[in-house]
DNA sequence: AAATTAGGATACCCTATGGTATCCTAATTT
DNA sequence: AAATTAGGATACCATAGGGTATCCTAATTT
């Protein structure tokens, strides 16, 4: 069993939008080098590097080097942690969220909202109580 | 009730933990004014209010002005942004959502999370496919 | 009216962060 | 072997962020 890293705060790491960007593209690529990653964004390589690294220490992105270059893939898990934050504020929506949910899909998504409205959203079966730390 | 502000960011609003500690802190207490909210940490008057105005301009807490004092309130709304964000990686999770859930919950059945899986594949009525900030 | 109190507004300090430029190494290619 | 390439490592800069100290105002209390 893998042991998880050191964790240094998913919260500050998403809280980038470069950071969050590279999440997805790598979502996307399944798994890139730096010189991929690179030029899907406007600042050096070096730059990149970092975010890269900071993605990398908060758990959000697994390195693998194959040969001279490094391979950066996306691992969602740390992301886990949010989502139990998320949980505590879950009641408070409860009642109001079927009215938000209108206000906040509506404009540039088509939606069939209405259907999943009725079943109540909760968190995926996720409780509050259980580290999401990563590492599986 | 209308939808919030322009949003300036709500994912670098809870970066902080000790903002993300004053969310839950009002989510307890329901409505505080300054002077009660401060002496829950462990700075002064200036930096907890410097604290409450990031938070309410990123709509996460709602100031109402009574006599002298100024009340806050947590919002939660703005959070949806978040858990729309999260929507993206559920497809990632839903495979080892149910081994994690089971590694918790139960240690011994961690054996069949296939089944287990494909009758729970759901992120709680959140969809994953608008949200996020792109960009680029 | 005078004194007190809540809290907004500055001004300023220090550190963290995003970024570039530059150099250095180790694989790869020719 | 020589040249090229990927990308790590520093050094450095500018700005934003968390924090304190201080002053200022407007309600409240006496």
């Amino acid at each position: 069993m893998g042991l998880q890293k050191p964790k240094p705060d998913v919260y500050q790491a998403i809280a980038d939008p470069t950071r969050r960007q590279m999440l997805l593209l790598l979502q996307d690529a399944g798994e890139l080098p730096l010189k991929e990653v690179t030029p899907h964004f406007s600042m050096t390589r070096a730059a990149v590097s970092k975010h890269l690294h900071i993605l990398s220490d908060a758990g959000l992105v697994r390195e693998r080097k194959v040969g001279r270059e490094t391979r950066y893939q996306m691992n969602p898990d740390p992301l886990l942690e949010l989502r139990r934050w998320l949980a505590y504020f879950d009641l408070y929506w409860e009642n109001k969220l079927n009215a938000l949910r209108l206000l906040v899909e509506e404009p540039e998504t088509q939606t069939q909202t209405q259907e999943h409205l009725e079943r109540q959203p909760d968190n995926g079966g996720l409780k509050p109580f259980f580290g999401g730390d990563s590492g599986i």
